[in-house]
RNA sequence: CGGGAUAUAGCGUAGUCCGGUUAUCGCGCCUGCUUUGGGAGCAGGAGGUCGCAAGUUCGAAUCUUGCUAUCCCGACCA
């Protein structure tokens, strides 16, 4: 039976519209862009969501929810945040529909025209900066730390599943502050949160950086990222966290009274990660047998599956596994015995491999003579007999393992693809390479637009530990203090 | 939004150039028996607005026009 639904492609999408719909992640919907998360995807987010959503909570945030319309006006209020999204806005116009005349299907009803249209949000920095200030008076009024789980709509010219669709999930981060420093500290803070969810949880070693002026969130005066690295050798945009200065304050009138009984305008923060996370999930990890899952993020962290003859073995089976279960679940990892007569063994084994889970137990009648399983891991396929008494600290100590070396199998194949690059000529010949090139920049937006209108490469972000080091700039020669990454991105 | 390609059953497809019987094949699905340590075998069966809408024609999956969606390239991309 050929499994070539699975062949590695090229070509991510190609790879990706086969991988992720077989294995019951997503599927395009009827409407153009958008995505339809199955509930197996839709667990993975869930653990994602879990994850995140404690840690931002243990750093003093809570969540709350704004409204998914925003007024036109609003959105027109911070003059760089509109020239950043006005090309990809949802646009509500009218709020009735009613029956056709000639009687068939319905119309946009004319009379029904709203006096101002609404924008669905592709980001709520407007609609939130708008409630802040009727919330913030005082010094005592601040920090406000709200972040807020959301679907926003960004209406792309060019759709990717999960990189880029129309309506996506994620969690927008949006916080208020007395001063430059603590917001500056924040915007850090969260930055941090997320390289640790990246590294610790989904297994995907990322570079904290900040972005080049040209890259900067609309409206940002400072954008920190995490980068990965997916295994084509492109770089991915995993998550950013903005400075916003006191350009939202500004647009919408928020002051607070500091202790010196000053008015001043309220310091702001924005951060966020979506479902593209789960885009970056499948890209780092995934071989030509499916999905591999960090046992952190998988719904099924071990399965097991019984083989048998007859139905008496079976009913032996089910009862010999049953405590193993429940002592694997009594450690908190999620287990699924599968003993559903319609599919066999091998069906399952490959139904396991597709699904990314990362341990599998098989236990047979010439396990039960031998007081053994066989044990599949998911990252390496490796197989092994091991003994049933202490399996489930075996399988315990087997995700842990697993989930470490999925990060370090990710960070060796990031390591491998970096390089230092010196002169033009050697950058040409590497871009097409794929991976992330350490490189001298003049720092002006006009020699990364220029390397970018010649490569198609850009500047992923600029390392917070790239050591200072004197340079020439690898496109004009004009002197460095440090080295930034460029990379060809999704 | 420009260039290219594609759209046929749940999935993958043949047929389209050159219009002509009941639209091909595989997987999956249903029934039965045999099977079960890496996607089982045999037999029988069900399943189709050929993307949508017009047009040409005695006759359209096939030709023409328009529309829609998807994929690739470009533009765009917090």
């Amino acid at each position: 039976m050929a499994k070539d639904f699975v062949k590695r492609s090229e070509n991510y999408s190609e790879w990706y519209n086969q991988l992720v719909v077989r294995a019951d992640l997503a599927e395009n919907s009827a409407v153009r862009g958008c995505m339809v998360i199955k509930p197996y995807g839709y667990a993975i987010w869930e653990k994602m969501h879990d994850a995140l959503d404690k840690m931002f909570k243990d750093t003093g945030h809570v969540n709350a929810y704004f409204p998914l319309f925003i007024p036109k006006s609003f959105l027109s209020r911070e003059a760089d945040h509109v020239k950043g999204f006005a090309k990809e806005c949802a646009v509500v116009t009218h709020y009735r529909l009613k029956t056709n005349e000639e009687g068939n299907g319905v119309i946009v009803d004319p009379e029904a025209r709203l006096e101002e249209e609404l924008i669905v949000r592709p980001t709520s920095e407007t609609i939130i900066w708008s409630t802040y200030k009727n919330w913030i008076k005082s010094y005592r009024d601040l920090p406000i730390l709200c972040n807020q789980w959301a679907n926003v709509v960004r209406w792309e010219m060019r759709t990717r599943m999960f990189l880029r669709t129309a309506e996506f999930l994620w969690q927008e981060g949006h916080t208020a502050h007395a001063t430059r420093e603590e917001a500056e500290a924040e915007a850090r803070k969260m930055l941090d949160v997320y390289a640790d969810f990246a590294e610790n949880f989904m297994a995907v070693p990322v570079i904290k950086g900040v972005k080049s002026p040209n890259e900067r969130f609309a409206g940002a005066l400072d954008t920190y990222c995490i980068e990965a690295m997916m295994q084509d050798g492109k770089a991915l945009q995993a998550g950013t966290s903005h400075f916003l200065g006191q350009n939202f304050a500004k647009a919408f009138d928020v002051k607070f009274l500091n202790k010196e009984n000053q008015l001043e305008h309220v310091w702001a923060t924005s951060w966020g990660v979506s479902t593209r996370l789960m885009g970056a999930l499948i890209m780092t990890h995934s071989d030509d047998n499916g999905l591999v899952l960090p046992p952190k993020l998988a719904p099924i962290q071990c399965a097991i599956v019984p083989i048998y003859k007859t139905d008496e073995q079976l009913a032996m089976m089910d009862e010999k596994v049953a405590p193993i279960v429940e002592a694997l679940k009594k450690k908190g990892i999620s287990v699924k015995y599968d003993n559903r007569t319609e599919y066999k063994p091998g069906w399952k084994f490959n139904e396991y491999e597709f699904k990314g889970v990362p341990v599998r137990l098989a236990i047979g009648p010439r396990d039960l003579e031998n007081g053994t399983c066989e044990v599949c891991r998911r990252d390496t396929l490796e197989k092994n007999n091991v003994a049933l008494e202490g399996i489930v600290d075996y399988v315990e100590n087997l995700l842990n393992e697993i989930q470490a070396n999925l990060l370090k199998k990710a960070a060796d194949y990031r390591e491998a693809n970096t390089r230092k690059v010196d002169t033009w000529d050697e950058f040409l010949v590497e871009i097409e390479k794929g991976g992330f090139l350490l490189c001298h920049w003049d720092g002006t937006t006009e020699t990364e637009e220029k390397i970018k209108e010649l490569t198609k490469a850009t500047i992923r972000c600029i390392a917070y530990d790239a050591p200072e080091e004197e340079g020439k700039c690898i496109l004009t020669g004009k002197p460095s203090k440090r080295r930034v990454i460029f990379a060809r991105s999704y």
